[in-house]
RNA sequence: GGUCGGGUAGCUCAGUUGGUAGAGCAACGGACUGAAAAUCCGUGUGUCGAGGGUUCAAGUCCCCCUCCGACCA
C-alpha cells in the first residue's frame, strides 16, 4: 500500500448503534467505500437478521457482504485478508476505505499486526482430533492434556473454554504458544493506518432500540428467509447457524417453542451481544467515542467528519 | 361455604429431625489473535404473603387473616 493512502476510517459499536447508516454517509461524503467487518453479514442469503443494508438503499459500494454460503467455514484470517485486499484495492480506486463493525475480532484482524502464520486453512485436523477427545474424555481431561504438553499456555486458559482449550493444541502443532501469543497482545501494533470512531449508546437507550429493530426485523420476513435458509441446507453449516436471530428462529419453526418466545429470546441475546461488544470496544484507547443517544445517522456523520477535519 | 396444595431472589423452584436461606435461568461486570452474533469466567440480603404465639432460637411447629390453584358442595 502506498505510504499516500490515507488512513482507514474506522467506525465501531454495538449492534443497533447506527454504524451502518453512519459509515455509509461519511463514506459518501468523502468519496468513499464501506467495507463491512461482521462475522456474519459474509454470509450469503442472510440479510434481513444480520441487518445487512438492502441493496437498494446502498448509496455508496460496499464490500464484506456475501462472502460465503452458510455452510462454508469462515475464519478471522480469511477476513484479514479480505480486508488488506479491499483497503489496496479502493486506495488504488483513488477512494477511501471506510471499515464499519461490530465484530470486535474481524475489525482487529483487519487493522492491526495479527499474525496468521500457517496460512489460510479453515478446515484443521488437529482442531477436530481436540473437540472430538474433550466429547469423549471431557473438558478436564482435555485441559490436563495441555497441561501436560504447554503448562505454560494452560496456565492461562480455563479447563472449561473447550474452545480455546482447542485453540492452544492447534498453536501448539504450529510450534506456537497460545500464553507467548497472548504476553504479545498488549503490544500489538496498528498494521494500517486508522482514525477509529465508536458509537457510544446508552445502554438502556440502545436495549429499546434493539426491541424495536428484533421487531421490524420479523415484520421485514425474517421468518420467511430463515424458512428459505433451512430448505437450503443451513443447518450444515458450523458458524452461520449460531447467528443471533436465526438459531431462535429455526426453534420455532420446528415447533419447539412458539414465534413469541422466539422473538423475545432475539431480543434477548441481541442485548447480551451489545453488552459483549461494549467490553470488546471499551478498552481500546484509539477509539473517539461519539454520543450516538439520539439515534440520527446524519448528525453522527457530521461529527465524524467534524472531527476528521481538525485530525487532517 | 368445606377439604387439600401452594405463596421463599426479577422468573421457576430447593430448603433435610427448628440453629436468622441456595440452585438454575435472567440481570450486571469481565476475558478474548485461525468458529467470535461464538466460547468462557466472576458477582446471590431477599419485609422467606401479613399478624400473633411456642422456643434460648421459627422459612421450618401452633393460631388467625389474606391471596392463588385444584377438588367437594
Amino acid at each position: 500500500m502506498a505510504d499516500a493512502a490515507p488512513p482507514v476510517i474506522c467506525i465501531v459499536g454495538p449492534t443497533a448503534s447506527g454504524k451502518t447508516d453512519a459509515a455509509q454517509l461519511v463514506a459518501a461524503a468523502i468519496g468513499g467505500e464501506v467495507v463491512s467487518a461482521d462475522s456474519m453479514q459474509i454470509y450469503r442469503g442472510m440479510d434481513i437478521g444480520t441487518g445487512k443494508l438492502p441493496a437498494p438503499e446502498r448509496i455508496v459500494a460496499h464490500h464484506g457482504f456475501d462472502l460465503v454460503d452458510p455452510g462454508e467455514p469462515y475464519s478471522a484470517a480469511l477476513f484479514q485478508s479480505f480486508a488488506r485486499d479491499a483497503f489496496a484495492a479502493i486506495a488504488a480506486r483513488g477512494k477511501r476505505a471506510v471499515l464499519c463493525g461490530g465484530t470486535g475480532l474481524y475489525v482487529k484482524a483487519a487493522i492491526d499486526a495479527y499474525e496468521f502464520p500457517a496460512g489460510e486453512q479453515v478446515d484443521n485436523p488437529v482442531r477436530e482430533q481436540w473437540t472430538a477427545f474433550a466429547a469423549r474424555e471431557g473438558a478436564q481431561a482435555l485441559w490436563d492434556e495441555l497441561n501436560r504438553r504447554d503448562p505454560d499456555s494452560a496456565r492461562e486458559l480455563h479447563p472449561n473454554n473447550v474452545r480455546r482449550v482447542v485453540r492452544a493444541f492447534e498453536l501448539l502443532a504450529e510450534g506456537r504458544s497460545y500464553a507467548e501469543q497472548k504476553r504479545n497482545l498488549a503490544s500489538i501494533e496498528a498494521a494500517v493506518p486508522t482514525v477509529q470512531f465508536g458509537l457510544a449508546v446508552t445502554p438502556t437507550v440502545l436495549n429499546e432500540r434493539i426491541d424495536a429493530r428484533v421487531d421490524a426485523m420479523v415484520e421485514a420476513g425474517l421468518v420467511g428467509e430463515v424458512r428459505g435458509l433451512l430448505d437450503a441446507g443451513f443447518r450444515e453449516g458450523v458458524t452461520a447457524p449460531q447467528a443471533i436471530g436465526y438459531k431462535e428462529i429455526v426453534e420455532a419453526l420446528e415447533g419447539r417453542c412458539t414465534l413469541d418466545e422466539a422473538i423475545a429470546a432475539i431480543k434477548q441475546a441481541t442485548r447480551r451481544y451489545g453488552k459483549r461488544q461494549r467490553t470488546w470496544f471499551r478498552r481500546d484507547e484509539r477509539i473517539r467515542w461519539i454520543d450516538a443517544d439520539a439515534g440520527d445517522a446524519r448528525a453522527v456523520a457530521d461529527e465524524i467528519m467534524a472531527q476528521l477535519e481538525t485530525l487532517e
